[in-house]
DNA sequence: CTGAAAGCGCTAACAC
DNA sequence: GTGTTAGCGCTTTCAG
């Protein structure tokens, strides 16, 4: 490998020293143990540190103290899923909550014909991380399962079914909907359907949930030819719409599990002359950047990612810097954002 | 700081050494100069090192090999822009290709308050990454001329209007939109709109300007009232649309900046009973993931954004080995996704 | 309150 | 071809 680098050669604590008439520990201990140092001495190092901009050393510092300060986060081949509806937006929080305590994400991919598993170990084995956050966890998550096994710190954003109790976070889906049910029912309306994803996955039947929750805390009577549950798709939404408006009475309002669906369901009302948000409602989910986009604009659930990020990030340092710590489980409500559709 | 970790310890050289009954030094020599040593001994080294799940501890390796193998990129808050739409998929790629070179990602964001560069500055100076890869850029980049200046190795995906000459990739968005043209031209249009972005964004300029060599090389001629500018966004192409079919003789084709403006026309045509992909067409910009479940499904034009990574990376690592590589600059042909709007 | 010494895990230079 | 030695920059005892 080539030798010859770009970087202009650092200052080192010696480099420090050396400015405040210093030996070399007495500046670790200004950064590490300030209370050791007499005030003009920690002054005087302050000074000479931020006259060179003086930052430690970060594989030197990671080395001696076995930890990286690093979090490790893969990042999944894209495929049109709730996640990644809002991958930016949540990695954007997640780089920034761990900022505020002092730590980075490292993005990492698994490598064709390679399984996460083992990207995982990758990098727990050159101590490249302290630690994980999981997110698109399945019922049965291998990664998880894995995690645990290793007793490697993670967190999870999202659930599991397994036995064995571990850190996540995740948003109370079913409160979700409940919430678009309660809103819809206080509009007055009477007849609610629900749009969804097919049975399966945890996000969709928690939304599910909700949506019947919601009815019957409204004194509203489930209907089964109002719940239509199509895979993920504007023209999903349209034919749902279709189904649902071939009734002999069609419902006045729908939820939907994803702003995508909902896109479906306010074109095809605008195709039939159906004035959303006077005659009728749509809600969906998710707040996607182009919710504020459509005509009319659309009222969404919005997920609280700042939060499940600011949560999971600090129930991880928790394990890291206590494994013993008990593994916290937090169900964040989402709120919704309130709308012309509905 | 709290002191317990959960890191199993994981084996060094020296467990590998003591498994395979030779010194530390030799394993090493098997992992970075495998020539050197006996072709028995390096086996017997290496079944040790698969036995124990051995991998050379990243701290350790960087701190002596001043080197990270870690690029940076900058997060930026969530804003309705050209990249953020994509950026999902971009950072898998670049993940992706990083991981290919035995690189890995670092995200970081900046603090309130702080700028970009500060951001820049602290990472630099704490010698947590090699390089950084910067996108996002505008025409005189404070980024871009701080990393020249401090002599950091990086590469950019878009570009700027510096003297300085830097490595960067940037997708030929005129070649997208005179793409766009060519094959709407080729299909029999004559009367061809074109829906853009306020001047001012590189991007947007750029494909406006594809647009307008698009013409001339169809041999049409351009119309100023069948350019419209407007923010990005699904109502504002329907507005757009409003204007442009009040025109006494209506365009019957829009190459629109932005699915997001492409789903505005869309859904206007729709209003209007105007069959689109047979009486008239659009196109649209990025192929995000909703072009495919758009009704029509929505032709699009599609940034090479893996291509984008692979080659942003490879002109940072090139840098990082040999600072005095020369800058490459490398403009990238997108591909036309051709479903039934055109 | 400050400084001297040791060592984290690794690799490069140099003996053997 | 293999082992010994030194040292990357830092922090952490432990003397002074």
């Amino acid at each position: 490998m080539s030798t010859s680098r770009a970087e202009v050669a650092a200052p080192t604590v010696h480099d420090v020293a050396g400015r405040a008439g210093v030996s070399h520990q007495t500046v670790s201990n200004v950064l590490n143990a300030p209370e050791r140092v007499r005030p003009a001495t920690r002054e005087r190092v302050q000074r000479a540190i931020d006259e060179l901009g003086y930052r430690p050393h970060r594989s030197a510092r990671n080395l001696k103290a076995r930890s990286t300060r690093t979090l490790g986060y893969l990042v999944q081949p894209i495929a049109a899923g709730a996640i990644n509806a809002v991958l930016d937006r949540f990695l954007h929080a997640l780089s920034d909550a761990a900022r505020i305590q002092g730590y980075h994400i490292l993005l990492f991919t698994r490598a064709e014909g390679q399984d996460d598993v083992a990207a995982y170990r990758e990098l727990i084995a050159s101590s490249a991380v302290d630690g994980f956050i999981v997110s698109e966890t399945n019922y049965q998550d291998e990664r998880v399962r894995f995690l645990l096994r290793r007793e490697v710190p993670f967190a999870v954003f999202g659930r599991t079914e397994l036995d064995e109790p571990h850190p996540w976070v995740d948003v109370d889906n079913a409160a979700g909907t409940r919430q678009a049910v309660a809103h819809l029912s206080s509009n007055g309306h009477k007849r609610i359907a629900f749009l969804g994803w097919p049975e399966g996955s945890i996000t969709g039947d928690e939304r599910h949930r909700g949506y019947r929750e919601g009815l019957l805390a409204a004194g509203l009577t489930p209907h089964p030819e109002y719940e239509v549950r199509r895979p993920d798709g504007e023209s999903e939404g349209w034919a749902a719409c279709e189904t649902l408006q071939a009734l002999t009475e069609p419902p006045t309002a729908v939820v939907c599990c994803s702003d995508l669906l909902a896109a479906g369901v306010l074109r095809n009302a605008a195709a039939r002359g159906l004035r959303v948000g006077e005659q009728c409602a749509v809600i969906g989910f998710d707040d996607t950047p182009v919710a504020a986009y459509m005509t009319p604009t659309l009222t969404s659930v919005r997920q609280p990612l700042e939060a499940v990020a600011e949560t999971v990030i600090a129930q991880l340092i928790a394990r890291i810097e206590n494994p013993l710590q008990a593994s916290g489980q937090r169900l964040l409500t989402p709120d919704l954002v309130l709308r012309t559709s509905a």
